[in-house]
DNA sequence: GTATGATTTGGGCGACGGCCCAAGTCGTAC
DNA sequence: GTACGACTTGGGCCGTCGCCCAAATCATAC
């Protein structure tokens, strides 16, 4: 099979890649300064020292990670959101999403703890600071191309961060009843009340 | 003076309000799990051994830190609030607040890091959970007295998240500008266009 | 077979972490 | 004076950390 005759550098690749998925999982459960090298190597099924054959440091390892996960993520958000034609599809299509990341959720935690490690990795808060800009860029295209009555990237800008502030809050309080949102939400970008 | 001729109980309980001052510091500056015996002993210019004699623990300072801190500015800004008689004007010093905490500030920075803390430290996330829906039951409160027209929880819980997420985007793109975010919240809130 | 080069192993080094504790300081009570 | 109690000191114990490295592994090239 493939598997077994595969060369030494696809090998190396997939270690590369079974650390990365390592780091991710751990993030949330113990936090970005609580991730170690032993935790990661054990996670990823390998021996401790090559966590630093593949990456200078720990703080290398997760800022790659991270990066790819938030990457794939805000790519994947923006692709479904421009498959909606309407904004009122595409608020609800949001808040459905939200009830997935519901702030305690590994996706959310891992998030949260990139925002605050940037604060201290110029490296990472640059290149996290671009893929949320180009994110923010075109979420503010598909609003005016559905014909948003106003400031498009304004709206987008406090739209990314209404919820990302609402994933904030319900890391605290599971309770909140998102789908209530939706109303303020719509007010909010000029869209009538569903009928429903 | 009365400071010279202090007893050791009150000499006792102004070093561990140092404490608490000196770890309000350093959680912004070096993260929570950043802050050690050692470094928060030395900022508050006191022995290593001191931490240990007034806190069980150094997660133990972190978190009555952390809850005085919150606790005094989620109540001074619920005052502040309520001496706004209306929404417009309310929502204008909101915002106005929300340039003070541009996301990088160490106010900012405590409160998330908080949040992230609170994910692992029951304790911490039931009294974090409650002093913030007592906050938000303040804000539904004064919606509702300036004649707020719809449900006014719900209303005053997407009104913080949004401000909060504000604050985190903040923190990454420091040239958002908050000022052209009244439009959309104004409008959410159902207050007209301020004519000047 | 031997040589090569990338990858992996597991232990080790020095530094630093949380928490403890015997000894010391200092104002008050007697 | 002595005894007491609250507070403070600074060093020490023991565990874990990041990072390193000599040796082992293994498919391929010759």
């Amino acid at each position: 099979m493939a598997s077994t005759s595969a060369t030494s550098a696809e090998r190396g690749r997939a270690t590369r890649q079974r650390l990365l998925d390592a780091a991710v999982t751990l993030v949330p459960e113990v936090g970005w300064g609580g991730v170690t090298t032993r935790l990661v190597a054990e996670r990823a099924g390998v021996a401790p020292g090559v966590v630093h054959y593949h990456f200078a440091s720990v703080t290398d390892l997760l800022v790659a990670a991270g990066l790819a996960f938030t990457g794939g993520l805000l790519d994947s958000l923006a692709d479904e959101l421009r498959a909606r034609p309407g904004i009122g599809e595409g608020v609800d299509w949001l808040l459905g999403e939200l009830s997935r990341y519901g702030g305690t959720d590994p996706a959310s935690l891992l998030v949260v703890e990139m925002f605050l490690a940037s604060t201290r990795l110029p490296e990472l808060r640059e290149r996290l600071a671009g893929q949320i800009a180009a994110f923010r860029s075109r979420v503010a295209a598909w609003l005016a191309e559905a014909g948003y009555q106003g400031d498009a990237p304004t709206a987008a800008a406090m739209l990314a961060a209404a919820l990302d502030g609402v994933v904030l809050h319900r890391s605290l309080d599971p309770g909140l009843d998102v789908a209530a949102m939706a109303g303020p939400l719509r007010t909010m970008l000029g869209i009538p009340e569903e009928p429903s």
